[in-house]
RNA sequence: GCCCCGGUAGCUCAGCUGGACAGAGCAGCGGACUUCUAAUCCGCAGGUCGCAGGUUCGAACCCUGCCCGGGGCGCCA
């Protein structure tokens, strides 16, 4: 299959070539070419700024030396013109033919010409990891929405994938649920709603555990036989675990997240003394405070304990044990890890481990702002959160009111199933369209945004095209739709066919940069120049020969959307 | 006290290794359905990019200081 490249790479490959013919004694150390899209149509479609990054290196005029690079770049075919501007901007205008044979092209690619950038890598993605025993609420959405479209961006790319639901399955909370469940346990709560019941019964643990010394003590007692092996303890713990991972289940089938592997901590449970003898014959153990820690004062991360005063083992020593595991196993040339941003310090400071160590990995830390809510922080204890089931429940009734007032001819299943991709849609939009990195506060309004800038409304484009080639198919059986060349005559279109033949950038970038909110923007303009055309020019009663070059455009771009909302996880129905 | 983020239009947010007069959505105002989905489109209005310096041909973006908000800082994960 063809290879392609991104057409800001293609270009900036041309200039390279250029730059290096221009200049037989050398470029600067470290340099290479960059050609990005303009900001503004009126400069052309893209624009090249190294001459005067190299005017400075090399002591030269920026507007000759860009005087000498447009020169030596044009090509006709591809580029209608290539002019310098300003202080010495290299301004392309890609040429509308090149564009719409470009189109047809990657039209016959699966991955739409997207180059296969990670060909023969392997990734792991840790993303979602709830706490079992314990129900997921609105702070969970965030992992799981933005480690899946990672997931599925990377597959896109011809990585191979690895996903790994790393759960809280073991740790110091088992104790109090264990003797909780013995005490307090509502057997019919517990038949009804399982997880639900499990945190219940912690609650009320934990509070008896805050006014009585002697319960907290029973709580270790139980953990300490757990740990041990203990068969009884055991087998509810197995319980507890398969109880969860049920009702995990049902909220990641509403949401389409599918993942390899669901290996929680206690998966490495075994492994953990071996990373304590690793670290003893790399020389990096040293006691502190009764613990055993590894020292990165040097580093400014403090330290990080691996075995507590009390002979236990914590999360470092389980994130230690789980890459050196995946190592091994999978040999991953990056390991990525969804969470939320309070973890940062704890990931630096067993990414540096590792590096001690000398683990030949990239691990990635992708951290995303903490979900608030308008009045503050929420949490189990203050009992604000909004559960996860309660919120899917809410964004698909919310999509249903507007599906029966928009769509009232439609049968009700099917007004059902569609409120079910467009409430679920729009929920992970929310998520999806924004930086990662910024603060976000839930509320209900943005969460469930069903016009403006929002899933339902790239999904509207989408049912849109879909209903007019239907209409065109039944109308105008005869025509030879694959066989034309998508319209570029008018300008709407052009910028339209442009757009379409970008989206190998937008998933490259949201890829390279772990950040989906870059794919999520590019197919929103995706769908407002679409909207633009549908509004400007008539389809089905426009000429013989124009008709079906404007379907074989509209089709292309609406196979553009569904494939760019199914990166997102984000399905694209028929009809909205 | 130290470290990490954020502060962009009334509100919610984009702004992709510094690039050409700062962009959307919502809310507001004015227009467009006897054509294919008006969940739409077109237009108007709205910003000292937290503040002050600095680097640069060029800064929302880089550096320094300060202000405000969030988070983190040894045996929870």
């Amino acid at each position: 299959m063809k290879n392609f490249n991104t057409i800001d790479q293609e270009l900036a490959e041309k200039v390279q070539t250029v730059l290096v013919n221009t200049f037989p004694e050398g470029l600067p150390e470290g340099f290479s070419s960059s050609v990005v899209k303009t900001a503004d149509a009126r400069n052309g479609d893209y624009q090249c700024n190294d001459a005067m990054a190299l005017a400075k290196a090399l002591r030269k005029n920026p507007r000759e030396i860009a005087g000498n690079l447009a020169a030596g770049l044009a090509d006709p075919e591809m580029l209608s013109s290539v002019e310098v501007a300003g202080p010495g901007f290299i301004n392309f205008r890609l040429n509308p033919a090149w564009v719409a044979k470009r189109l047809v092209d990657t039209d016959a690619h699966a991955a739409r010409g997207t180059p296969a950038a990670g060909e023969g890598k392997t990734v792991v993605i840790d993303y979602s990891s709830p706490n079992v025993a314990k129900p997921m609420h609105i702070g969970h959405i965030r992992s799981t929405v933005i480690g899946n479209a990672l997931d599925r961006l990377h597959r896109f790319c011809g990585y191979t994938v690895i996903s790994d639901n790393h759960l809280g399955d073991w740790g110091t909370q088992f104790g109090l649920i264990l003797l909780g469940y013995r005490h307090f346990l509502n057997a019919d709560a517990l038949a009804a709603s399982p997880v639900q019941e499990l945190e219940r019964v912690y609650v009320e643990s934990y509070q008896k555990s805050k006014e009585d010394e002697s319960w907290l003590e029973a709580a270790r007692q139980e953990l300490v036989k757990l740990q041990q092996g203990d068969a009884e303890n055991l087998a509810l713990w197995e319980k507890f675990v398969t109880l969860s991972l049920g009702e995990f289940e049902k909220i990641y089938q509403r949401l389409d997240v599918r993942f390899d592997l669901h290996r929680g901590e206690s998966f490495y449970n075994d492994d953990l003394p071996g990373v304590l003898a690793r670290l003893e014959s790399a020389g990096l153990l040293v006691e502190s405070e009764g613990a055993q820690v590894v020292d990165l004062e040097e580093e400014k991360l403090g330290v990080c304990i691996v075995r507590k005063r009390d002979g236990g083992f914590n999360y470092a020593t389980t994130d230690l044990a789980t890459v050196f595991s995946r190592v091994r196993e999978f040999k991953p040339e990056t390991i990525l890890y969804v969470t939320d941003e309070r973890q940062q310090r704890h990931f630096k400071q067993f990414f540096t481990v590792c590096e001690k160590l000398g683990e030949a990995v990239s691990l990635q830390h992708v951290w995303f702002g903490l979900m608030r809510l308008p009045e503050g922080t929420f949490s189990t204890r203050q009992g604000n959160v909004i559960k996860l089931e309660v919120l899917l429940d809410e964004a698909e009734r919310r999509a249903l009111e507007m599906v029966k007032t928009s769509s009232p001819d439609m049968p009700e299943d099917q007004q059902r199933e569609v409120a079910r991709a467009v409430g679920i849609g729009a929920l992970k939009y929310a998520d999806l369209s924004q930086n990662p990195q910024s603060l976000v506060t839930f509320t209900w309004e943005k969460a469930m945004a069903l016009d403006g800038n929002s899933a339902p409304y790239l999904q509207y484009a989408h049912a849109r095209i879909r209903s007019v080639l239907d209409k065109h198919a039944a109308q105008f059986p005869e025509d030879d739709v694959a066989g034309a060349a998508p319209a570029a005559e008018l300008p709407v279109e052009q910028v339209l066919g442009l757009k379409a033949v970008q989206f190998p950038e937008a998933v490259i970038g949201a890829t390279r940069h772990y950040r989906p909110n870059y794919l999520a923007d590019y197919l929103y303009e995706l769908a407002q120049n679409y909207s633009t055309y549908h509004q400007s020019v008539p389809f089905l009663k426009s000429e013989d020969g124009v008709r079906e070059s404007r379907m074989r455009l509209i089709r292309m771009v609406a196979d553009t959307l569904k494939t760019g909302l199914g990166l997102l996880g984000i399905e694209a129905p028929e009809r909205i």
